[in-house]
Order: C-alpha cells, then sequence, then structure tokens
DNA sequence: TCTCAGGGGCGAT
DNA sequence: ATCGCCCCTGAG
C-alpha cells in the first residue's frame, strides 16, 4: 500500500461519525466507498497506509479527500477558548474534516433528514446494494454507491425498496437538478451565500442540508450544521436562547470561534452525541 | 408490544 | 414564524 506521514489523523472519529456514512472498519482497514471508487486506509504507526480501487494509487483523490494539506492543528488551537470546546477536542484529538465529493455528500444528507447516523448508513448501504456497481476487493464484495443518472433515472417506487420513505422523491429530484444544471461544476465557483442558496432551492435540502454540504464537501470552514445535537450544545452549554434562528445560532457559534465554526461545530457535536444530554 | 426520537423538510396558515 | 405531516428503524 501507499503510505502518507499524518500522525495526528484521527480515522474513526473522522469516517465514522456524521460527515461520512459509508466507511466501515473490517479487519483493522477502513473501507469507504463513493460513487466511483472504493477507498481502503490503514493506521501503522506515523503514517496512513492508503489504495483505490478500481484504479490503484490515486493519489490527488485521496490528499483532497483527506485534506492531507490543510493544516488542521493551527486551527483547533485557535478555537480551543473555553472548558467545553477543549473536552472536545481532547476527546476526539486528530478529528479532521473531509472534503467529499459534491453530488455524493447531496445524496447521503438529503437521506439524513430525521434519522439518526445508524440509520443513515443502513440507507446508504441498502441503496448502493440495489443501485450500486459491485467492487471485490480483498475478495469481499463492496457496492459503490449508486451513481446520480441511476437514481435520476430510478422510478420514485423501486426508490422506496430501500426503505428511504418520503426522502425517495426528495432523492430523485434532486439527482435529476444536480444533472440538468451541472452543479457538480458550476457550485465549486461560488462563495458560501452563493452556494447555500443554491443549495437550498434543491428539494430535500433546508438550511441544515445546505451546511452540511458547505461544510463536508465545499471546504467552508466558516459554517457547521445545527442539528438537534449542536443545538443542544448551544442552548446547555453555551446558553443561547432555544427559540434563537437557525441562522442567528451559525452565525453566533462562527463569530465565537473566529471563523472557524465548522471544526469547533463538529468536535462539540462528537463530544455531546458520545455524551447524550448533558446536564450542566 | 409499545413508545420514542433520530445530524429535517415541505406546505399551509 | 409555527405547525402537522411525511416514512422507517433501532433503542429502551
Amino acid at each position: 500500500m501507499n503510505q502518507l506521514y499524518l500522525p495526528n489523523y484521527n480515522l474513526p472519529a473522522t469516517l465514522l461519525g456524521g460527515q461520512s456514512f459509508s466507511w466501515d472498519e473490517i479487519n483493522g482497514y477502513f473501507y469507504g466507498f463513493t460513487q466511483d471508487k472504493l477507498i481502503k486506509l490503514k493506521r501503522v504507526n506515523d503514517y496512513i497506509n492508503w489504495q483505490t480501487y478500481p484504479e490503484n494509487d490515486d493519489l490527488e483523490f485521496v490528499t483532497k479527500y483527506l485534506q492531507t494539506s490543510y493544516d488542521f492543528d493551527t486551527k483547533i488551537n485557535k478555537i480551543n477558548k473555553d472548558k467545553h470546546i477543549s473536552a472536545a477536542i481532547k476527546q476526539s484529538a486528530g478529528l479532521r474534516i473531509l472534503k467529499q465529493d459534491f453530488e455524493l455528500t447531496t445524496l447521503f444528507f438529503i437521506l439524513s433528514a430525521f434519522k439518526n447516523i445508524k440509520g443513515i448508513r443502513h440507507s446508504v448501504r441498502k441503496l448502493s446494494k440495489q443501485f450500486g456497481e459491485k467492487i471485490v476487493v480483498d475478495g469481499m464484495d463492496f457496492y459503490l454507491f449508486p451513481k446520480t443518472e441511476v437514481i435520476a433515472n430510478a422510478t420514485e417506487e423501486e426508490l422506496r425498496e430501500t426503505s428511504i420513505g418520503y426522502r425517495a422523491k426528495f432523492l430523485k429530484r434532486t439527482s435529476q437538478i444536480l444533472l440538468e444544471q451541472n452543479l457538480n461544476t458550476t457550485i465549486e465557483l461560488m462563495n458560501e451565500e452563493e452556494a447555500r442558496k443554491v443549495l437550498k432551492s434543491l428539494p430535500g435540502i433546508a438550511d441544515k442540508v445546505a451546511d452540511c454540504v458547505l461544510t463536508f464537501s465545499l471546504g467552508f470552514s466558516t459554517t457547521t450544521p445545527l442539528d438537534v445535537w449542536a443545538k443542544r450544545v448551544l442552548t446547555d452549554l453555551y446558553g443561547l436562547d432555544p427559540k434563537m434562528s437557525y441562522t442567528a445560532m451559525r452565525e453566533w457559534l462562527n463569530n465565537y470561534f473566529d471563523n472557524n465554526s465548522a471544526l469547533a461545530g463538529q468536535y462539540l457535536f462528537e463530544y455531546i452525541r458520545k455524551q447524550g444530554r448533558l446536564e450542566v
């Protein structure tokens, strides 16, 4: 396998949390699928060993996906300004933010609506097994996430067979729009507000899912998704009024963490998610 | 078996 | 801005 020197990169916290839903740990290796490849990773001391399939040695993809050239530690030192975030950083040391494919991330988080992480992972695998290409690696069968055009061309009834419920309609319609508008190439050129506006115009995407795509695919460090857990952090730990609007909360968080709310939000999310509701 | 809540979004009001 | 509804699943 190929190697990258990444001593502080926490693979399980980064891959198995709420950013991506296609990773599994099998026999000490992490296997994750996208719409066109399977990635295999393993930590060995200060290195991450890696390989891609079916095309091997796709260094450009792996370094972009893992954001290996991004200086996370400097940013983490900047946001470490109170006891809550400090405990969160300590708990998930080495947690990073991924930069995933745009269409895949958009479809992932349309599926996420009103489901927990386990449920999202289940839906993703069911869709992949039903509509995705099979790829055999290390003697095991993996299924790639279905191509956007396959979802766009499936019927709503077919999609509903994967028990994604009312999300089937949103998944299909957004897939069609993604292809028609060729958003994959144009959205990369937009600033945060432009991209947010376009995302929220898609079926099944409002504030929260838009922020997931902005944060986990488009690389904006100045926003973060506020789900029920993140809102609990803000109200229970930071004393915000639960009646504050979504946008007001998001802007408060980004302001408080000096334009690094993506990282702060992710650490706090993992922190409170593992502890359950905190009594203060 | 039943209840509850889960990294929400839509449409009507 | 708020509310009922959407569909399914794992946890308790």
